[in-house]
DNA sequence: CCTGCTCGTATCGTATGACTTTATCGCAGA
DNA sequence: TCTGCGATAAAGTCATACGATACGAGCAGG
């Protein structure tokens, strides 16, 4: 899918190898050529891949097992875990799910537990937050607002507005789910119709005005219009979403964008 | 700390080996023994602490870096991560934090979390729930109240019940939360007065309202009560956390309690 | 023919030693 | 003082070996 990856590197250095083996593996997994079955014998996947040792390839089992996606019983084998037993809300499991044809009731949960939690969040950060929280924000809506509309920079500086917002919240369990918003703000640039001036436009007003609200620190204004951006985000999401996408449209809406 | 833990098996096989190491090193790290600094040096452990081969403690390292408490850079060495890139929603990470001295603030963050969340997940159990849904809730609901207050089956009940309600709710997302929601409930039964029967059967009544209101599909009834009922624990957690509390009053209140 | 025991095999867990890669730090030279 | 190169330390990788055990196949007995 090759989708530019917004998130920091986190556990999974790409070029270390454990953490190639771990992606291959959790990919296998998330798009369910592997079921909740055997996984590829050991030595038959570190034949055909990259012949890799056992070293690498159980340190790579071992990460996904710290993450719920396989079971490993001393004698049984390793197995895919059934999806309910996933950290789905695990940074990396959340990252290698770009590398697997969208899930449309994945992005849905995502959008729903999104509008749940950070209208929320955003109150708290009305409430909360410190001047140098402010600084953060305002310099991350500058981002924004002083880039070209889908740039690299404006993207980050979207993903940067919505953590500090989580970080002004000052709620440290609470924080680690801004992960789930900048997943859910990566599938939207994914899956939304491509070059939509009007949607980046008037997402940059929903923006200023939730910071606007912090700032008054107006917490139930914040939230309220916070609850209307994750709306307007999930619906121009899912102008897409209604018809079945694979990962073969994605690429023909990309490459109509980029030429 | 040796707190009963009905977390059910995640990753750690108390058993195995790396699963040991793996604690071992997470609750120095959680409990501050081991700062943002260097980890204890490799060969210095293993000779220490339990003689573990390189293997074994390295498969501990990799589930310590894929719940980001740990980062092992090349050269620098293994370092304990800073606590805002820990995965605190992990169940086991969790679940590790019994084996320290209870954090107010990470404790009253994994309420406010808690309030946030589970009424809405009352709210979409009432309006989605199944049959099955409800004859799942509703079991655990009797084993509750057909056992002794705070006897280990009628704890179980009550995880049960609110990991019923978040599946009822039909969101994978937010199921994964289920876990904080038993953490903080494990929190209360552990900081709270103890043998309080007052508290105990007004918490029954709290949860037959909100078995009520998901049965008659009233989804802002059941989140309502749903939020009464966390802030009913939190102040009953308060109690406690009041003065400074350590481990040494725990044990002495735990003493208390079964003499 | 069916049941039950035993033994072999596959697979995970653990241990060990050696070699490779990489990034940091300090020394030497400009 | 600054720059750059090399020594070095620690993680990463590989190969190999052995132990333990769950599962299944095959054999023996009813």
């Amino acid at each position: 899918m090759r989708v530019r990856d917004y998130s920091r590197p986190t556990t999974l250095n790409p070029d270390r190898l454990f953490g190639q083996v771990a992606q291959k593996l959790a990919v296998a997994i998330i798009t369910g050529a592997v079921k909740a079955g055997e996984l590829l014998p050991n030595e038959d996947d570190l034949r055909s891949e990259i012949s890799v040792s056992r070293t690498a390839y159980r340190e790579a089992v071992k990460i996904l097992t710290a993450k719920g996606l396989v079971e490993a019983r001393p004698k049984s084998g390793t197995r895919a875990a059934p999806r309910d037993s996933w950290n789905l809300l695990d940074p990396d499991v959340l990252s290698w799910h770009f590398e697997a044809d969208p899930n449309e009731k994945f992005i849905r949960d995502l959008f729903e537990l999104r509008h749940f939690v950070e209208p929320s969040a955003a109150r708290l950060a009305a409430l909360r937050r410190t001047p140098a929280d402010i600084a953060r924000i305002e310099a991350a809506f500058r981002g924004m607002t002083e880039n070209p509309p889908y740039a690299d920079t404006t993207i980050r500086a979207d993903l940067a507005f919505h953590e500090a917002i989580f970080a002004a919240a000052q709620n440290s369990t609470l924080q680690c789910l801004a992960s789930v918003v900048t997943a859910t703000i990566q599938w939207t640039l994914l899956l939304k119709s491509v070059d939509d001036r009007d949607f980046f436009v008037a997402s940059l007003v929903d923006h200023e005005h939730i910071l606007n609200a912090i700032i008054q620190r107006d917490g139930d204004l914040a939230a309220a219009r916070m609850a209307g951006l994750v709306i307007d985000s999930l619906n121009a999401t899912l102008t897409f979403l209604g018809d079945a996408v694979t990962l073969a449209n994605l690429k023909i809406a990309k490459i109509k964008h980029t030429k």
